[in-house]
RNA sequence: GGCGGCGUAGCUCAGGUGGUCAGAGCACACGACUCAUAAUCGUGGUGUCGUGGGUUCGAGUCCCACCGCCGCCA
């Protein structure tokens, strides 16, 4: 049986520019894709964006701009973001195309005469941000509840699509197929909605209020709603109903979405599929939020949103799917930052793989004349040849942040295996045997590198070169031993993930101009601090080591007051704590910020706070 | 109000169908080593597995109630 995966994202939506969350599920996606290439399926990868509606027609006109322009501008700025994150789609859709509005306009036309689709009036409360009605009961204060802003009274002849004949339908088809939605907390979430009446679906839009859309087919004056025509995209890019690329990719196709789009996939999709006599899809994946590093949602206005592309410029690309990709367990909602990506690049990336690397790399040239050594059984790093099968179906369950805990598991075994096997003592007694243990651990290596391939593409290959290695490779290559072929290793080679040097990097010269705006102090969160305990520094007269409460939670701060102040002075004290200055080590203790003093001359004084505020209040 | 979920070492998390399941990584401490990006390797945890009951010879693992957080629906 032929191998066959087909993998979308969500079409992203062209009213806001790429952010974290479009990132996440299309490196999911590439590496979905990636892996099932590696692992020998024809695979298809299919992302895009989503071009029509009111929101965007709005958006353009608050741009000034014409909707084509606008929509032609945003959706480059998508495939610009996937570019700097190395993202390998087959085809890239934008439902503004031609071959989109084709196949939207002939499945309506299939569902309109299969009459499925009938003419009603309908009067609402509308919310021009969500694209639909709303019910007295479901507004929050009268406001919209996601937006929170006013609704409208509409009154629209509308046309609707009988989706409430196909509930029980889908009812059963979850039932009978229940790993379709996925994880299985959605699918129960999706059996609930279904549980009562899900009501006709509005599949159009009045043009004279909304001229950017898909005309129906049987009415001009009618444009088709927003999701009806998006979620076609699925098909369309595989050129349904006669393409090849349909046949033989539809039936494979798992979807990848996040949980704020889960009905339209898991109800009005499924539906419209079926009313359409297209056969159903085969999985669709639901992915959680990634939340601010505070755990809140992220939001410009709490100021808590990392930019993947910021990230992707200062570790590089493969460091940042890494992190996504090992750190997220899937569908799940999970905090980032760049505190927890630093972590990952230093500890995995930096010290266990790139090092790992580096030091073979060095032994190769001391102990086996700069080349690889003759091939030999494995020993227990031979033990690497069963990881992929292990891993395939963790990939295929979506546990990608276990997969990848496995397979770096196997780049610690080899940095213990090297450890205890003493290259540079053994090659004096016997240099044979020191070289064997070389060639084990440069196929340790390569097998790693392969698995570790679709998550890092650009990063293992520069491995395998750094290695002498075969930069091409394929999954069952990492499930057997012994394909190192004896080769010189390359002179040079980049050190493959570096670290900063310590101290950090220079500092910015300092500009001619000293004022600084808001914004520039907002970046320093000033907190409340009682001080709960102090004692002198182990290491150092001029030094305090400090406890300090924040109310929900201590720090220990290093603070070079020594000399103006006894330990036993400062308890209960309420001083002024940079609360997010990066940890720094002072003498030995790790400072986790530092408290504000004033001082002139010899003379120093704290900054306390006058009058009864809590610890952790913020100063500003 | 109805229905789902989650709550395991300081932190992040693994723990199909109940019996080495009380674990890993990070952080921290000490030690080893020098091939290596101050890297690597080893050793070190008495954690009420949210709380209280129950089923069982035996329960993070099943059942009930409760607490806390979250989601969907109303």
């Amino acid at each position: 049986m032929e191998k066959v995966f087909y993998i979308t994202t969500p079409i992203y939506y062209v009213n806001a520019e790429p952010h974290l969350g479009h990132a996440y599920s299309t490196v999911v996606a590439d590496f979905l894709a990636r892996w099932h290439r590696l692992d020998g399926y024809r695979t298809f990868f299919l992302t895009g964006t989503d071009e029509h509606g009111e929101t965007v027609y709005r958006a353009a006109e608050r741009a000034g701009e014409d909707p084509k322009a606008f929509v032609d501008r945003v959706s480059e700025r998508f495939r610009r973001a996937w570019e700097l994150l190395g993202i390998a789609y087959d085809d890239f859709i934008r439902t503004t195309e031609e071959r989109h509005r084709k196949v939207v306009q002939e499945v309506l036309k299939r569902v309109y005469e299969a009459g499925d689709i009938y003419y009603g009036e309908y009067e609402g409360l509308y919310c021009v941000s969500c694209e639909r009605f709303y019910t007295e009961k479901e507004l929050v204060d009268g406001l919209c509840p996601i937006h929170a802003r006013p609704v409208e009274r509409r009154k629209e002849g509308n046309y609707f699509f009988r989706m409430e004949k196909y509930r029980e339908w889908l009812i059963d088809y979850l039932q009978t197929h229940p790993d379709l939605i996925r994880p299985e907390g959605y699918r129960n979430e999706v059996l609930s909605m279904l549980s009562e009446p899900i009501g006709d679906l509005s599949i159009s839009r009045p043009k004279a209020r909304v001229p950017w859309g898909i005309p129906l087919p049987w009415d001009e004056a009618h444009v088709t709603y927003v999701w009806f025509d998006a979620l076609l995209n699925y098909v369309s890019a595989l050129g349904y109903p006669e393409g090849e690329a349909f046949q033989t990719f539809w039936p494979h196709a798992w979807h990848l979405i996040g949980k704020d789009i889960l009905k339209p996939h898991a109800v009005f999709w499924p539906t419209m599929l079926k009313a359409a006599g297209i056969p159903m899809y085969r999985h669709l994946n639901v992915g959680g939020f990634l939340l601010g590093p505070d755990g809140r949602k992220m939001s410009k206005t709490l100021g808590n949103v990392v930019d993947p592309f910021t990230l992707a410029e200062r570790y590089g690309r493969d460091a940042v799917r890494y992190y996504l990709l090992r750190e997220i367990p899937y569908g799940q909602d999970t905090p980032v930052s760049e505190e927890a990506l630093r972590a990952r690049y230093e500890a995995d990336l930096a010290d266990d793989l790139g090092n790992l690397v580096q030091r073979t790399r060095a032994m190769l040239f001391r102990f086996a004349e700069g080349r690889i050594p003759e091939p030999v059984a494995g020993e227990e790093l031979e033990q690497g040849t069963g990881l992929a099968g292990r891993l395939r179906p963790l990939v295929r369950e979506l546990r990608f942040h276990v997969a990848l805990e496995e397979a770096m598991a196997y780049v610690k075994a080899l940095n213990r295996y090297i450890n205890e096997k003493k290259p540079w003592e053994l090659h004096k007694r016997n240099p044979k045997e020191a070289q064997a243990v070389l060639y084990r651990v440069v196929e340790g290596l390569r097998i790693a590198s392969i698995l570790l391939t679709p998550a890092m593409p650009g990063k293992m290959a520069e491995l395998r070169r750094a290695l002498g290695l075969k930069e091409e490779v394929r999954l069952e290559e990492a499930e057997r031993w012994g394909l190192a072929e004896p080769v010189p290793v390359p002179a040079e080679a980049p050190v493959l993930f570096p670290k900063e040097e310590k101290g950090g990097k220079v500092e910015k010269e300092v500009g001619q101009d000293r004022l600084i705006g808001i914004e520039d102090f907002a970046k320093v969160e000033l907190r409340v601090a009682e001080v709960v305990a102090a004692q002198k520094h182990p290491n150092a007269d001029k030094l305090l080591v400090l406890r300090l409460s924040l109310g929900s939670e201590e720090r220990t701060v290093v603070s070079g007051i020594a000399q103006w102040y006894r330990p036993e002075d400062l308890v209960g004290k309420r001083v002024v704590l940079v609360a997010n200055l990066k940890p720094a080590r002072l003498r030995g203790v790790e400072s986790q910020g530092m408290i504000l003093a004033a001082s002139e001359g010899d003379r120093l004084a704290l900054v306390t706070v006058e009058g009864e505020i809590p610890p952790g209040a913020l100063v500003k």
